[in-house]
DNA sequence: ATAGGTGCAAACAGTTTGCATGTAT
DNA sequence: ATACATGCAAACTGTTTGCACCTAT
């Protein structure tokens, strides 16, 4: 994370700019608008540098393809549209997530994923 | 799974045998124990065969390759030990998940993977 | 000028599939 | 006998890497 080149800003901005986590594919596409001949090697390379600084943070969902998101949000979970394969952010933590941990366990952290249809699929 | 083939039975076995989720390259490994010859791709065959039947469950969590145990248990989550790496079944649900869904998304299915420290890694 | 960055293609790892052969029924 | 099942290898997918060329500094 050297030097600022124009691939760079193009992601970051991407990033910035699109309020739910993308997939290094989806990253692509979106900074091809700015920069057309954009490698998906540079993606991956740009991703992880960002990543590795702690702008970044790496989204995994159960069985897929990781996907990442600005990092400095606050805590929040994640909604999957089983029609679109879109990610969304979910403000909020459901009440009672200490009340299932088995006794004698420490809890430290804990990852929540929602699967269903989302808002612009319903209306579709 | 119409048949009852050497090959089947040992990978049976083996998920009967062992309490915890096991990979497909675990699991072939623990398999050729019966039959030398076990491929990959009858693992995975076989696996897919007997998730689709219902008598066994894939157990993902983000970031790792599937896991897959015997199913037949309800409703459940999972509890990973971040210092022994073992994965534990935890019963119920926590409460208020409904609470979270953004307005207008349709709530279909969640997972829950629960992270800390298990009451023989808290006792040692 | 020069070290770091990029794009392409090849290399990889995990998983799936096509096909000829084997085998439970 | 005849489907279904298996093993192998090729195909696929997502990700990483080698390398020659490009470019921000």
């Amino acid at each position: 994370m050297e030097r600022s080149t124009r691939q760079r800003a193009a992601i970051i901005r991407v990033l910035e700019e699109v309020a739910r986590p993308l997939s290094p594919q989806e990253l692509l596409e979106e900074a091809r608008g700015d920069v057309p001949g954009l490698g998906i090697a540079t993606v991956y390379r740009t991703v992880r540098a960002l990543v590795d600084e702690g702008s970044v943070q790496t989204v995994d969902l159960p069985g897929e393809p990781a996907r990442y998101e600005r990092a400095g949000t606050s805590h929040h979970h994640h909604f999957r549209c089983l029609q679109c394969d879109r990610v969304f952010e979910v403000a909020g933590c459901p009440k009672g997530i200490r009340d299932i941990v088995p006794r004698g366990f420490a809890l430290e952290a804990h990852e929540l994923v929602l699967y269903g249809t989302c808002r612009a699929c319903r209306a579709a």
